[in-house]
DNA sequence: CCGTATCCATTCCGATACTG
DNA sequence: CAGTATCGGAATGGATACGG
């Protein structure tokens, strides 16, 4: 299991999510689901990790209500793992990382998999942070409030 | 050092973003980078961290030339550590993890920290991922294509 | 096929002491 | 202040063996 802080006096959102999740092996195993991978031997499979490891990380997400166990969709008798509502809300989180990846991580002749729209087969746009009337925010226009 | 792979052979760039910066204590530099925070004992007092491994991290960042290193702005002859165009790119993922957080780690109760528009004083709005017409795509109406 | 339990090597981290 | 060097303990991860 990841490090764990005292995870009730932390304030910062980001600190947070980073102490729960913020492991490479939630995010990844987060990613595949998002590819649509539901089975404990093909999270293993695609990821080649120690099953102990896996098994760990799988029951931390479902605890952290991440995932939840559900009956298989074929006939077997084994459980599937799926995304919460709360699970697919990280889909910002790993585009984010995606993008950035694409954007500085590989060169020209970098051969890399991309992201794209089902319906037009385009990838899709570069997420940017935005205020409330809509415009886009760079870092330096924000500034995080502090609580209380 | 965070754990490190064939970095060469990993075509996913979530795995290549991660294995280069999916470690707890790089991506809370950053997020103190973009809270204005430019020296190694702030980062330090931030973060609460042993010296040996804040040098280790931001030695690391700066080889990925997510920082770089410039003399420091006040009279003091020591350096800081500011974010380059490509750190600055990182913003998209720590946001998204900071909104992530704040709608599924606080309860009302619980105070935390806010991201707000300078301008407006005003929280920005959740990122979502938009295919290139523009429109909102859930996690399912996307779909991963595979280099080559 | 789906996990759990155990063992061992490695890695990570924090505390401390030291240098310029 | 801004690091570097070292050291011991804790956590991690992989391999293997085992059970439902």
């Amino acid at each position: 299991m990841p490090k764990r802080r005292d995870n009730e006096t932390e304030t910062c959102p980001v600190a947070r999510s980073l102490d729960l999740i913020g492991d490479r092996w939630c995010l990844l195993i987060v990613r595949d689901a998002f590819d649509g991978v539901r089975r404990f031997s093909e999270f293993q499979r695609r990821l080649g990790v120690a099953r102990s490891i896996l098994a760990d990380r799988l029951r931390l997400l479902v605890e952290a209500g991440i995932f939840e166990v559900s009956p298989a969709s074929d006939g077997t008798s084994y459980q599937e793992y799926v995304l919460t509502p709360k699970g697919e809300r990280l889909f910002p989180v790993i585009v984010a990382f995606r993008q950035w990846g694409e954007q500085h991580l590989f060169g020209p002749r970098d051969a890399h998999s991309v992201l794209v729209d089902k319906g037009s087969g385009k990838p899709l746009t570069v997420m940017e942070p935005r205020s409330a009337d809509g415009k886009v925010v760079r870092p330096w226009e924000t500034t995080v409030k502090l609580p209380r």
